[in-house]
RNA sequence: GCUGAUGUGGCGGAAUUGGCAGACGCACUGGAUUCAAAAUCCAGCGGGAAACCAUGUGGGUUCGAGUCCCACCAUCAGCACCA
């Protein structure tokens, strides 16, 4: 009997998603499970063989997690606002709306066809009003609490299309989609203040279960490092100079100081330097290279020395010279530097190009390095010993910090500084597809929030999307709808045209489906404290440093302000690896490399689908599609379908086969909650085999057989289950359990070595003392056979383990 | 350049974390079934005649190394001078 798993398949599809059979309860009486999968946005090109990967595995987990008896909350979303809806909409003239409202559908109908155990009674659309009702809502309470001002940043804008662009858009240098080249442009944005909580981002690391690879992702983004302010005057004047360093150790072989070009120190002083002229020249052609241009042309060094102008070395109290270059960042410490050519890599690099001074303040401890700083710059912090270095000299580099520090503060010269890469959030974007930031600007009042009770500030329904002169959103063009009255003073005023960024409305996501449909808060106070923290939340490696920092940060300051409970929202994130084409690159159109999802399905079927690509390789790497193995997931599942012809009557596991099953619940159970989706899958076919060997499964272990299998291939099991004449939905039923003591072999084939090398297995009783493996071993043929004539040095034995006779 | 990851049969990958390398699947080969083919079922499948040799390469530690240590090579991903 063939199985049509297009029938089948769609039978309890439609019996789940009619009945709401996964849907999360709202009795809080019981234990709760919260798996979040990253929600998808919605592109045109519908669903792509990545999303299932994520999703099949967190689907598997939670309907193990439903089984065992758990409230499981697993939903489902779209992160709808974005650019290409809206550069569609510029090009084709459709509302992004329509479009966004057309792609949902599409993967609303791909996503069940797969038959994910997602509540769709929760769906969350970022682009719905009553759920963007609340992104503007936080932003208001961040703005409230002064984490949200208004700065001047440069945003990339393109001299032909004549809009803001994102950097994704610039490629090269130039617009992405007319070729003109980019520049940086000037505007007055609105900035989130994320840096105020880099220390917190950092220490609650501690308290949460995140793969280790992403804690140190996160850690290195936020970029903590401790060292030095430290104050050079400018000799002559009453300036100075403030830099920031990790080396205040070196201070002594500080013999140049380099600037950034934007540094105000070339204004203040223009008078005094006597190259002014060259030094602007070096500025603008600084202003003129983008961020790209900057690192794509700094392999090698560009400076100007500032002439006319010294700064004195406050320890030494020598006099050296001040340049400015580019390698050297305004948004970094305070833009400016000390340069120790001899221990640092980028110093030296730039001290080579121009032959400028160099001192050696450090030597190594260890007596076998020839360190000769003519060659390379000694960075090796650990062996380090100051010499050439006052009060310094002879201190390790650790304690030359700490001394020197101490000094600094003494003599009102310095101070100990932490600082972090991390910089604040740009949270403007000149775009008419984002949530409208609900402020307003009045001559009189100044920047003024939205009212709470006139949220949401619904986005109007425009016609021309084009963004506006000057870079401009598109909803600057839209006077009746900027000129407003000011909430303060009901004077004449005007709303902010600049809209969110797509990572707002994707920052709290998952706390709305706590309580979606909640029109007087976020969620309710009670679902929240109820469902949160996420218990494990999967996403992809590209998330790891923006969206989880950002979501992070929004989180923190709700629990701050009192609107969630705990500090951190994802108690676990795991992340997948990416589905390659099957030459081994990156899936895309040009390459002519793409799977639809569609075409799977409608092929091998949805069950297939998801056990391969749960087969494919470990869950955390990247692995190629494969059309061959996937008909081999389609095989297997026959097979299992094809044991109805051998089932015999039995209401427990038959003698055969009791070890096996208890063996298998145990390691699918662990298999499961470790994410070894792929040995689990082979577990499942060493057992379908040894039935096929024996032609012959009982009831009583096809029920726990498909029970097992059921996370993984959902559709086929029901129908088993049915087919088994029981009533229940399987997904209702409780997980099956093992006995530890029927895992275990009472016999064991012990590996026995010679000399370390394998000779042969010996069959034992588990758990044997030395004494009597040692009297098998010395009976054994193939043992004695060996031993003639050798003398025996050592006898190894690890209990149920190995035998191992060392000899001469 | 820096950081991180990976490297095991023809291919995707297992290996209880230092104890029988190659589980499971794909591909391939042979057999059964069939008028025939497909499908299905059964068997074989790292190399070598064998002793033995094999987990990117070269060393090391150990009774014993895919697993630990040192050096190197290759591939992939991310970052871009962070003082």
């Amino acid at each position: 009997m063939a199985y049509n798993f297009t029938e089948i398949e769609k039978k309890w599809q439609n019996k789940w998603y009619s009945e709401g059979t996964f849907n999360a309860q709202d009795d809080h009486s019981k234990e709760k499970w919260y798996g979040l999968i990253e929600f998808p946005y919605p592109s045109g090109q519908g669903l792509h063989v990545g999303h299932p990967r994520s999703y099949t595995a967190l689907d598997i987990i939670a309907r193990k997690k439903r089984m065992q008896g758990y409230n499981v909350l697993y939903p489902i979303g779209f992160d709808a606002f974005g650019l290409p809806a809206e550069n569609y909409a510029i090009k084709n003239h459709v509302h992004p709306k329509i479009t966004t409202q057309k792609n949902i559908a599409h993967f609303t109908e791909q996503l069940k066809a797969l038959g994910f155990s997602f509540d769709w009674s929760r769906v969350v659309d970022t682009t719905d009003p009553n759920y963007y009702k609340w992104t503007q809502w936080i932003f208001i309470q961040l703005y409230k609490h002064g984490l949200a001002y208004k700065t001047t940043m440069p945003i990339n804008f393109c001299t032909g299309c004549k809009v803001g662009l994102a950097n994704e858009e610039v490629v090269n240098g130039v617009c992405e989609r007319c070729g003109s080249p980019v520049v940086q442009k000037e505007k007055s944005q609105w900035m989130l203040k994320i840096t105020e909580y880099a220390q917190r981002l950092i220490d609650d690391l501690d308290d949460v279960d995140f793969l280790e690879k992403i804690k140190i992702q996160q850690k290195n983004w936020i970029g903590r490092s401790e060292g030095a302010e430290v104050k050079f005057n400018i000799d002559g004047t009453s300036e100075e100079l403030i830099v920031y360093t990790t080396r205040p150790d070196t201070l002594f072989g500080a013999t140049y100081m380099v600037v950034a070009p934007e540094h105000l120190v070339m204004e203040t002083l223009k008078d005094k330097i006597t190259n002014i002229d060259e030094i602007k020249e070096y500025q603008k052609q600084a202003s003129l290279k983008s961020d790209f241009e900057r690192a794509e042309l700094n392999k090698d060094k560009t400076g100007v020395e500032i002439k006319g102008i010294k700064a004195v070395n406050p320890l030494t109290g020598s006099l050296i010279p001040i340049w400015v270059s580019d390698y050297v960042l305004s948004t970094y410490g305070t833009g400016a530097i000390m340069a120790v050519p001899a221990h640092d890599d980028r110093d030296y690099a730039f001290t080579k190009k121009f032959n400028l001074p160099m001192i050696q303040v450090i030597e190594s401890n260890d007596e076998s390095c020839i360190c000769n700083i003519e060659e390379e710059p000694f960075t090796d912090v650990a062996t380090g010993k100051l010499i050439n270095s006052g009060f310094l000299t002879g201190l390790s580099v650790e304690d030359a910090k700490k001394s020197v520090i101490k000094h600094l503060e003494e003599n009102n010269i310095g101070t100990k500084k932490i600082n972090y890469k991390l910089r604040d959030w740009v949270f403007s974007r000149q775009r008419y597809w984002g949530e409208p930031i609900p402020m307003i600007y009045c001559e009189d009042c100044g920047w003024v929030t939205v009212p709470e009770t006139e949220l949401p500030l619904v986005l109007p329904e425009i016609e021309d999307y084009e963004p506006g002169e000057n870079g401009e959103s598109a909803l600057a063009k839209h006077t009746e709808w900027i000129n407003t009255k000011c909430p303060h003073c009901g004077k004449d005023a005007k709303r902010e045209t600049d809209t969110m960024p797509q990572w707002a409305g994707s920052s709290w996501y998952f706390l709305r489906y706590m309580d979606p449909h909640n029109n007087d808060a976020l969620a309710s106070k009670e679902s929240l404290n109820y469902w949160g923290p996420v218990d494990w939340y999967n996403g992809g490696m590209e998330h790891t440093t923006l969206h989880l920092l950002y979501s992070r940060f929004w989180h923190k300051f709700l629990y701050d302000i009192g609107v969630v409970s705990t500090k951190e929202p994802y108690q676990k994130r795991t992340s997948h690896g990416m589905i390659l084409g099957s030459n081994g690159e990156k899936m895309s159109k040009s390459k002519g490399n793409v799977i639809n999802p569609d075409d799977i399905v409608k092929d091998f079927g949805a069950d297939t689908f998801r056990v391969y690509e749960m087969f494919m390789g470990p869950f955390d790497q990247t692995a190629p599609w494969s059309m061959e193995s996937i008909r081999g997931c389609g095989k297997f599942l026959e097979r299992v379908w094809n044991m109805q012809e051998f089932l015999v009557d039995g209401d427990s596991y038959s003698s055969k086969f009791e070890k096996m099953m208890h063996k298998a619940i145990k390691k699918v159970t662990s298999d499961i909650e470790e994410m070894k989706f792929n040995t689990s899958i082979s577990t499942f076919m060493t057992m379908v085999n040894e039935f096929y060997k024996e032609k012959q499964i009982n009831k009583a272990e096809f029920k726990t057989f498909i029970q097992l299998l059921n996370p993984f291939a959902p559709h086929m099991t029901e129908e088993l289950n049915e087919f088994l004449g029981n009533k229940e939905t399987i997904a209702n039923t409780p997980w099956p359990t093992f006995e530890e003591s029927k895992t275990i072999d009472d016999e064991i084939e012990l590996p026995f070595q010679f000399n370390g090398k394998l000779k042969a297995t010996i069959i034992i009783p588990l758990n044997s003392d030395e004494q009597s493996v040692k009297d098998i071993v010395h009976n054994n043929e193939t043992v004695c056979g060996l031993l003639e004539g050798k003398t025996i040095i050592k006898e190894i034995y690890v209990k149920n383990k190995i035998y191992n006779i060392v000899v001469k």
